[in-house]
DNA sequence: CTGAAAGCGCTAACAG
DNA sequence: CTGTTAGCGCTTTCAG
């Protein structure tokens, strides 16, 4: 850490620091242009940085972001960090990511945590409910934040979710326009709005085409692969159907491996349609039928109404449409 | 942030405001418990919260740590962070992950940021080799930093490596063991280290065996899955193989869908075993055998050095040793 | 167009 | 065991 300041280059420049200080902060347009232009020279020689201690001592600013997320091991969610972290570095803020690994608990410290390194806004992105602790962390400090992902905050609370009941729907009318009719959901737990929009959205698919999505057809996961194996081993054993919706990438992973083990193939005798569109789904075999969602677009959408509620006080929701892509792990029915 | 500070408190528990710096920093063990009592008792009534700035700017440090990754999209990295993140954290250090995107350019901005905002330590970790202006940049900021999974600066600096030689000899081994002798060894870019290692010590285990690694059998990819996939195809239709080491997890999945594409059955045509054991490697079908790395775990170790470093001055390097995960994808030669 | 001076909230000698 | 005091490096009135 350069020991030199603000002083240093005053003193060298021959001006005072309050004119370096301003230079530093782009202020007052009115300055001679030599005088900038010295000091900016001396700042470079002698390869001056700013303190940012001394600096957010006084504007109460450090021009960091603290960003939560539930499970880093999902990659969905590092596609997210990319999109957060290009959109904050570009407008000079830099990202602190938190894995909350899915517990409240962590979720709450984090919280407290960045508050504490007072960070000048928090972009939330919880797979659960809020707890009542997170919100009146939230509350308490009066740090501006945003939500991502989950809908059911999004009426009093800027923040940007995807339209999930939408992207449930698209999912089913494909599996309704292959002619599919004994079909199947893998959701993900039930208390999530997510899940709920999408297996929504699914449901009204099929009840427009007049087809019935019978009760013990609705399987419920954990958005993890594990779990999924199981349940859709199990499920596959005993019952009959030509196509399955994962409500999640990662469920649809379990459920490949489900069919494998009991010699169904897909797509010939089961039709796949995920949610995510996570990259790694092309590795598949077949490649993965998937509603996408704009996932590092998203992560740069929430930055900016982060930044926009903390530099005009503005508050927002912004809906993203998802999108359907067709590969190879859906079929016609013949 | 709650505007109240030592000075409030102090008032409150009339004493002075050294005192609550004091207790603050469980300092001057010889306090009266009552004092000490008295003032955390008010700091709790008031929630009070000491200001990062003011402090940071007398003692100098940040409890920051920054973690730059090469590729946050590789499922590897993700659990690199878990791990680096929960020791920072139990050590009372926030983390801030920077993904550079596999650019020397983005690597050095960020190293350069990190410097701006004043963070204790940097954790690097960079596929290619460092770029000299990486080097100008670390060794001018006198900040500590350690490296991480690039061995070619084991001698020099603390940092965290695995034994690549020895994890390409496992894979090696295992399919000597299986009695596979027209093998085909995908790398990485060979100018990075941990490629050639890894091949090296895959080609030890054959020569030990007396049996003979072609030129033309050695299949430079970019650990990226989609050029794995273009090279595998083009190779396994001119060339006939019973085995391929892929470099890493990410290059075996490409691989995988070449094989599939061609009609070869895998493990029974071919045998595949990867590098890394990334999570997602169990979705695949068959299970992939593959070289592990405790990522996890050399993160968390990572950090510990790093600390140890900063806080004692200490500079240590330690290797890991790789673990061999047989699973579905290899097979014994008939 | 430029400078002097007053803090921001905290820690660290130095006294008592 | 506790208090006084002098800054840390910067921004920001307020003057000139």
């Amino acid at each position: 850490m350069g020991k030199i300041t603000i002083k240093d280059i005053a003193r060298e420049a021959g001006v005072s620091i309050t004119t370096v200080s301003r230079v530093l902060n782009n202020k007052a347009e009115g300055m001679s242009k030599k005088t900038r232009k010295t000091v900016l020279q001396v700042m470079g020689e002698l390869n001056y940085q700013p303190n940012k201690f001394a600096r957010g001592l006084v504007t109460k600013r450090s021009n960091m972001l603290g960003l939560i997320v539930p499970n880093i091991s999902n990659p969905f969610f590092p596609e997210l960090c990319r999109g957060a972290e290009d959109e904050a570095n570009e407008r000079n803020y830099s990202l602190i990511i938190c894995n909350s690994d899915d517990q409240s608990q962590k979720e709450e410290n984090y919280l407290r945590l960045l508050q504490e390194q007072q960070v000048d806004g928090i972009l939330l992105s919880s797979k659960n409910r809020l707890s009542q602790t997170s919100k009146d962390q939230l509350e308490s400090g009066k740090i501006p934040y945003v939500l991502f992902d989950r809908g059911e905050e999004a009426s009093n609370h800027s923040g940007v979710f995807l339209d999930n009941e939408k992207g449930g729907y698209m999912a089913g009318k494909h599996l309704v326009d292959l002619g599919h009719t004994k079909i199947a959901c893998m959701t993900g737990p039930l208390e999530i709005l997510n899940a709920q929009q999408r297996l929504a959205g699914f449901q009204r698919a099929f009840t427009e085409a007049s087809i019935e999505l019978p009760k013990s057809s609705i399987l419920v996961g954990d958005f993890q692969m594990e779990v999924a194996y199981l349940i859709a081993k199990k499920f596959l054993q005993d019952n009959c159907v030509t196509a399955i919706f994962a409500s999640n990438d990662l469920m649809a992973c379990g459920i490949y491996r489900a069919a494998h083990e009991l010699g169904i193939q897909i797509p010939e005798q089961l039709s796949i349609v995920g949610f995510d569109d996570i990259p790694l789904v092309t590795a598949l075999i077949p490649k993965l039928t998937t509603v996408r969602q704009g996932t590092y677009e998203m992560g740069r959408k929430a930055i900016e109404l982060l930044l926009n509620e903390l530099e005009n006080n503005s508050s927002e929701g912004v809906v993203f449409d998802p999108t359907l892509i067709v590969r190879e792990s859906t079929k016609k029915i013949k």
